[in-house]
DNA sequence: AGAATACCCGACTAAAATAGTCTGTTATAT
DNA sequence: ATATAACAGACTATTTTAGTCGGGTATTCT
């Protein structure tokens, strides 16, 4: 499984997703603004996503993203299986092909660790990730970021 | 902790030089032929093992380099860690201030996952990964095929 | 109708990381 | 002496990453 900032966003964005699901559907331009990730970026991760079918989305005015299933349906792995293309540890991709057409010596080595990262990701659920205590504060954190932002009369230092 | 072909490469050179301890020190050269992997790469890979001390080296002909510890005291990890800087799957190498100077909604995760990768392959020992049946099948295939291109009088097909 | 919102899509690009190469030097055995 | 093989580090081509840019299209509100 590979593991880059691509799919760290992804994971990030659908929590996002996740936490504000009461809420309607979400922009993108919401969540770039509490995420502090690009819409255009964004916009490409949120492609893949629903091509994979984790988000369903509603155009127009008033539209945006929402989960195409309950929150503890959704797996990380899935998320980042979505946007990272390539889903193995070993330099073939699965096919015993490492070294010149044959299989290296450490082929089988990578192969148990894509499976051991794969089966850890694959238990954990976006609605376990809401449960934890600093998820939680953390995205109070934001939302009442966003809002102070939102108060024109407000200075803020730095 | 970050995983690429370097990595493996390293992995893979130890465990060749794990695999022909008996036969005094082993030269790069050799690895090279073997494992397919050019020289001048394996001496950047090993001038980094040696300076971790998991390989000490014997300089001139004859010469070459052996593990400086017990092969069933030699870990994976530490061998990834030794050329591959960077020993952090979070985005802010272990201190949290992945998004602009805040932690980022799944850092919590991305360290957990960070934690679960490298107790796996610290639990990995040379000898262990020596034990298993397809490692020896693959390095004593390895050696086979390097004495036939030793002998001139073979033609090989592609 | 028309304006605004927000998704949709693909081509393009700058920067960083990766996977090496190249050019030497030094130590040691024969 | 000469060959071997470690040692060192600057350099470079390629690939990947992390985006940007410039257009669309569907929907709602006025």
């Amino acid at each position: 499984m590979k593991l880059t900032a691509k799919g760290r966003y992804a994971v990030t964005a659908m929590l996002d997703l996740a936490v504000h699901e009461h809420e309607g559907p979400i922009s993108l331009a919401d969540i770039s603004e509490r995420q502090g990730i690009s819409l255009s970026y964004l916009e490409q991760l949120f492609a893949k996503l629903r091509r994979n079918e984790l988000v369903s989305s509603v155009r127009g005015p008033g539209g945006g993203y929402k989960l195409s299933r309950r929150s503890d349906q959704i797996f990380v792995a899935e998320i980042v299986d979505s946007v990272d293309e390539n889903v193995d540890a070993t330099k073939c991709n699965g096919k015993a092909d490492c070294q010149g057409g044959e299989t290296c010596l450490t082929h089988e080595l990578w192969s148990d660790l894509s499976e051991q990262i794969h089966q850890f990701l694959s238990r954990i659920d976006l609605a376990s990730l809401i449960a934890r205590r600093e998820v939680r504060a953390i995205a109070a954190r934001q939302d009442a970021m966003r809002d102070l932002v939102r108060l024109p009369a407000y200075e803020l230092q730095d």
